[in-house]
DNA sequence: ACAAAAGTGTTGCCGATACACCCATGA
DNA sequence: TCATGGGTGTATCGGCAACACTTTTGT
């Protein structure tokens, strides 16, 4: 039974040593061709899929957890990462027959194993570009996919809810700071930075009063290049100036969208 | 030795059916002689004040445990209570020598004691009126307080980071949500409205851009009594129009302070 | 040369702020 | 009657939204 020898090494080598009741999920955020979109996996026999998620080792903070969970799934360092939610329903894992799942491949585990605890899960939002992202399967995930936010699939437990309230405060955010270092490539026009920004408020903008916008906050700057090779007029290339970025994080825009 | 006993039954009633590693701590707000309060207790023998907070019962919602919290604390139901933020810093609790706290007590635990595992808070904050409450103390508690938010002591763990945190999350509520309805009385003045604003946001404000601004979000209900006794000309009392009031708090009010 | 996209400037409106006057009440 | 606080109105300013024209580029 391949499952159930996945599952025992799992348990063995790290479930006996994390934290039980606790988790933490993340729902990470890309921009590619004009979606918003959203990293899932779906875990090997399971019709549903998940956010990546984990639990956290007795001498982890929160945070570091999060962390973890994001570089072992896409890589990635040092990316925009923030709690936005506890999720704590007495009944939010029961959407999804979890046990009876994992007995129908022939998995079986102690009805007290810590994969049925009763657990509150702290929720992060990530951003992170999306073309630098490569997932890593590991033995109990079967596939991972980019979804786009405004359709995504059946998902266990709360994980619907989850990504549900992850966007929203991605979108009440995007009013005071500052969104897209993370989620654009290094260099960007004016235009692709306008369809993140339209593409996450889901509404249109004016071109000329958004670029008066943006750039009066001061966290770009218009680079010598432009994008070569489209038709029409070539646009200029910004860069986010990452002093001017990091500080309108710390003290927020101060106005509103 | 009279804790150790308080602690065993403690124990024994409570602690032995609740969730380890998995806590709440309420930061309730009340609001009194134009000052911005803080509800704290003293536990016995301890120097250090604390948030009231609590366990999670096993078949209890995170939000549940904050009420009953609450509840056990205030006696007030259906007040106004909400989840800003979970603190999980692995070393959270070290400020606090717990242990050797209890053992100068007298009072012996296990290390491995439940009181001792590494444990996440989940941080609610409460807005109460403050002629409502009389806190219960109960056989662990030697004296309950409330304090100036500008003023709080010494708290054990990371208690004063909690309040300071939940004080952050207030006052940006403060731009977009309506506030007052559990702060104050159920019949108020303009000005004494525009007291809790300016205590809460720290600043003083216009006084007739108040009214303007805060009449028009409509929230507000103006009675033909007025506030009589006081010296000068009388004041109107105001009653807060709880249909739209609650709509207001699903919606925001689209204004900024 | 023309279509489509990108750069830039101007106007007007609305909402917030600053500010002044009148009224009621107790001392 | 006067000091103090409360009720209400107006004028201005600034920021944002609405809007138009020019420039570039590929076809």
């Amino acid at each position: 039974m391949d499952h159930k020898i996945q599952v025992k090494r799992l348990d063995e080598q790290k479930l006996g040593t994390v934290l039980p009741h606790v988790s933490v999920d993340c729902v990470i955020f890309g921009f590619h061709e004009n979606q918003l979109r959203v990293l899932l996996l779906r875990l090997k026999n399971i019709e549903e899929w998940s956010l990546p998620g984990g639990r956290l080792f007795p001498d982890e903070s929160l945070d570091d957890a999060a962390d973890r969970v994001l570089r072992e799934r896409t890589g990635l360092e040092n990316i925009f990462l923030k709690q936005f939610y506890t999720f704590g329903d007495r009944n939010r894992m029961d959407n999804t027959d979890f046990h009876s799942i994992l007995a129908r491949q022939g998995i079986h585990l102690d009805v007290g194993h810590i994969l049925f605890d009763r657990t509150i899960s702290v929720g992060y939002y990530a951003l992170v570009e999306f073309s630098q992202v490569s997932p890593a399967l590991d033995e109990l995930t079967e596939e991972w996919r980019w979804w786009d936010v405004r359709d995504v699939p059946a998902m266990i437990f709360d994980h619907n809810a989850i990504t549900t309230t992850a966007l929203e405060v991605l979108r009440r955010q995007l009013r005071f700071d500052p969104v897209g270092l993370n989620l654009l490539p290094e260099k960007f026009t004016m235009p692709e930075l306008q369809k993140l920004y339209e593409t996450i408020l889901n509404k249109t903008l004016d071109r000329r009063n958004f670029q008066k916008r943006i750039l009066g906050y001061g966290i770009l700057t218009r680079l010598e290049e432009r994008r070569v090779g489209g038709a029409h007029k070539s646009p200029y290339l910004y860069r986010f100036n990452e002093d001017q970025y990091f500080k309108a994080l710390e003290t927020g825009l101060e106005h509103e969208w």
